[in-house]
DNA sequence: ATAGAAAGATAACAGTTGGTATGCTATCAT
DNA sequence: ATGATAGCATACCAACTGTTATCTTTCTAT
C-alpha cells in the first residue's frame, strides 16, 4: 500500500520540522515517529541511533539546499540579487509557518543543536560543524561576488566576514525566536547584513 | 554546620552553571541538586518547579550583572572604554572556564533557553526576554554614549543598533561553541562590533 | 522552654526517555 | 520453489524525568 519506501525520508523531514521548531533533546524519538505516521520498529530499522538520524537530516538539508541556493545565487543575477535573495531565503527559513503554528519564528535547528554540549554526542556537533561550515561558505561566495563588483570595499578576510554575516544572521534568528517576532526579525535582518556589510540602502 | 541558609543561592548559581554549559532541558532537577550538594527536598522546598528555579536564576543573574556593569560603564569611563569593557565582559562570560573544563566556550543560558519552545513553558521564554531586554538595553546606554562623545555616527534607531549588536554578540558565542574555539571568538567578536558600529580601529 | 515555621532528608511516584528483542510479511535473486 | 534480506510492527526494557508526600531536623520568636 504504501508507496514503496518513502517512509525514511518521511522521518527526516519530520525530524527536521519538529526540532526546529524546538529542540533537539525536547523532540523525542517517539514524537518523531508518531507524527511521521511510521512505529519505531521503523525508525531503528533506518536509523541505529537518534543522533544518526540528526546527522543523517544534516546531510539530507545541505544537500537539498545545493539546489536551492545554486538557483538563488545562480551568475545570471547582479551580486546585490544574491546578496538579497540570501537574506530572503534566511528570512524564508526562520519563518516558514508549519501547519502547528503555535509559534510563527524558528531557528536553524542545526545551528541551535550543535552548541549543546552533551556529553559524548560528538556526532551531532560534528554534523553541526559541517552544516554551518556549509552555509558560511555560501556566504562567502556571496561576499566575494560583491566584493568582485565593487559593491562593497574588498574584504581583508572574506571567510571572517562570511562566518560575522553568518553569526549575526543566526543570532537575529535566535533572538526573533525568543519574542517570536516575525516583523523585528525582517527588518533586523536586512538593515543589519547591510550595515554589516556597509552597503548604502537603495 | 553548613552556614545558615546559602544553599538556594548555592543552587542557583550551580543551576546557572550547568546550564550554560550544556542546555535547560540537558540538565535534570537531579544532577543540580547532586553538584550543589544538596538534596531534592531542598529543592523543592525553595522552588515550586524547575521552571521557576530558572526564572528566578535569571533575575539573579540580572541583580549581579547590574553590579559589574554598573562598574565597568562607570561614567568616568570614556565611552570608547566602556564599550570595550562590555566587549571583554561578553568575552569573559563566553569562556569563563568552570572546573570541569570539557567544553571551553559556553553561551548565556537565558539567550539559548529562551528560544526552546517547550510548550507551555511561558515562565522560561518570559524570564529569558526579562532578562534579554535588559542586556539589549545595557549595549543602548553604550552606543548612545559612543555616538554623544562622537565616535560614532549618530544613530537614527539607537534601540535597534544595540539589538543588532547584541543579536551579533550571541551569534558569536553560539558558533563558537559549535566549534569550541575560543580564539575566533575572542576576534570576531570585537572586530565585528567595531565593523558593525563603523568605528576605525585605533 | 516551647510552639511554630523553615530547612532538609528519604523514598516513592507516574510518565517518558532512547533503545532492543522478536516476529511477521513482502520482495527478490537464485 | 526457496532462502535471504529489507521493511516494518508489537511489545518490552532499564534508566531517567520532574514532582510529591512524609518524615526529621534546625532555627526563631515568644
Amino acid at each position: 500500500m504504501a508507496p514503496k519506501t518513502n517512509s525514511k525520508v518521511k522521518l527526516i523531514e519530520t525530524a527536521i520540522d519538529l526540532v526546529r521548531m524546538s529542540s533537539y533533546t525536547d523532540v523525542g524519538v517517539n514524537e518523531i515517529c508518531e507524527k511521521a505516521g511510521v512505529t519505531k520498529g521503523a525508525f531503528y530499522h533506518h536509523f541505529k541511533s537518534k543522533a544518526t538520524l540528526y546527522a543523517e537530516a544534516a546531510a539530507y538539508k545541505m544537500k537539498n539546499e545545493e539546489m536551492v541556493l545554486q538557483s538563488l545565487l545562480a551568475e545570471r543575477h547582479e551580486s546585490i540579487k544574491k546578496l538579497d535573495n540570501m537574506i530572503g531565503y534566511i528570512y524564508y527559513k526562520g519563518f516558514q509557518s508549519t501547519e502547528t503554528a503555535a509559534q510563527k519564528v524558528s531557528g536553524c535547528p542545526f545551528f541551535t543543536a550543535g552548541a549543546i554540549n552533551s556529553q559524548g554526542d560528538d556526532i551531532i556537533r560534528e554534523a553541526s560543524k559541517e552544516y554551518v561550515g556549509n552555509e558560511v561558505h555560501y556566504w562567502q561566495t556571496v561576499i566575494d561576488d560583491l566584493a568582485q563588483s565593487n559593491v562593497i570595499e574588498l574584504p581583508k578576510d572574506s571567510l571572517q566576514l562570511a562566518r560575522m554575516v553568518y553569526q549575526y544572521a543566526n543570532g537575529v534568528l535566535t533572538y526573533s525566536r525568543i519574542f517570536d517576532d516575525e516583523k523585528t526579525m525582517r527588518t533586523d535582518l536586512e538593515t543589519g547584513i547591510y550595515r554589516f556589510l556597509n552597503i548604502k540602502k537603495v
